[in-house]
DNA sequence: GATAATTAGTAGCGGGCGGACACTAAGTCA
DNA sequence: TGACTTAGTGTCCGCCCGCTACTAATTATC
């Protein structure tokens, strides 16, 4: 296996697709757009053939930018993944991307939200590429403004400690939310207020991030296996 | 080798190819594997033709074993890149993995351990490859056993936080980084010591880690942009 | 209107963790 | 024998994080 062979036209791989797992918060949960009525085996994630000039990160920005008519709010990529050859396309390869998209976003023709906990059945391996994607959104939101860019512009720091709550699937304590939030030196108030139904209105805040160079994480040892 | 007609690239995806960066610690420094003189503009990374059979671990776990001659200690999948249309191969699509293997591991024939922070002339992209790469074992390290499985059975602390100070880049105190490893039930002591030169004889550790279900990270916001 | 209910936001307490210093332990080297 | 080097531990202290409890401001209900 170690071998190479003579000529690299031996194991010319077929054609490779991108693939993208689109997050947003649609109706207080967590939601991923999705292609329905694909296929008799279940709904597809929105795909593109793979353009191989230039850099992946670009083609692949365009691309999405192209299906959403808007640039996502924020966008990585997961990885690179074996489509055991079942993929519609043929792909043998597919190259998938996550982004998310703020709430009033609305979803192009042919696409809809669907809940990323409770999906439309869908097979197998795209089922553990959502289920990848979501834990990726999970581990990088600390380090990445995941959460922010799945809000407007301007937002009430309930709504952002909700999306933090669907996204690590469970509760947090207000204060303690908030004041690692001050901390950190990452919103500012606005000097807007915004009555939502009924109790007291909340005040509006902007994502505003200062410098704050060099915060150094203690040493943690979290592996479990 | 040579390059792939330009038109034979845009028509469909050419071949894939798998590239590798496989980290040790050689001689109190991170090292990367390297095959020496391959190209006039300098060294490559081990690369492999993909096999768009099965999953892309599989695959490349089977190479890498292969290579090697032994399993990798640790090995993830770091993304795919577009070539550039510049690799020797003629591939335009790479997908990278990173390994971490024991300091004891020899290089196969025509490799050799390079130093990772002063490598020797790579093109820009392998360079770029190879930072991310070994930023992604510093993220990662405190999920995943990366530092114990650059080691070998049995090590002392002071070996296992070398390792640590060697991936973070800076110096980490002594007694915080062993209270951090007692309260997470990684290491259990051998009855086995080992005098290193000066100094006292240190005692020898396996790793062997306990269960430490569920423990909750507090919501943090590290993110610096 | 008065009162309850609901949501926003803050103050303060207490435990635990992480960084620093200082110390002991046990070997090598002159 | 004493200086030096490395291993390993005890302890203090400040800060972070979770919790409880409180105030503030609006809507719903009678």
């Amino acid at each position: 296996m170690g071998d190479r062979p003579a000529t690299a036209a031996r194991a010319r791989p077929g054609p490779a697709i991108l693939e993208l797992v689109c997050c947003a918060v649609v109706d207080g949960r967590l939601a991923v757009l999705t292609e329905r009525g694909r296929t008799a085996r279940g709904g597809t994630l929105p795909w593109s053939p793979l353009d191989p000039a230039g850099p992946l990160d670009a083609s692949a920005a365009r691309w999405v930018r192209g299906l959403l008519g808007r640039a996502p709010g924020w966008m990585t990529q997961l990885g690179a993944f074996s489509t055991g050859g079942r993929h519609p396309s043929g792909a043998v390869l597919t190259v998938v991307y996550v982004a998310v998209v703020p709430s009033d976003t609305e979803p192009p023709a042919g696409f809809a939200w669907s809940p990323a906990f409770e999906p439309p059945p869908l097979p197998p391996r795209r089922q553990w590429v959502l289920d990848a994607a979501v834990a990726g959104l999970r581990d990088r939101m600390d380090l990445a403004p995941i959460a922010f860019r799945m809000l407007p512009a301007t937002f009430t720091l309930s709504e952002l400690q909700r999306i933090y709550e669907l996204l690590l699937g469970r509760r947090l304590h207000k204060a303690s939310f908030r004041r690692a939030l001050q901390a950190a030196f990452l919103v500012e108030p606005t000097d807007a207020w915004r009555s939502e139904g009924r109790g007291r209105p909340a005040q509006l805040y902007r994502y505003a991030p200062r410098k704050r160079r060099g915060v150094r994480r203690p040493v943690r040892f979290e592996l479990l296996a």
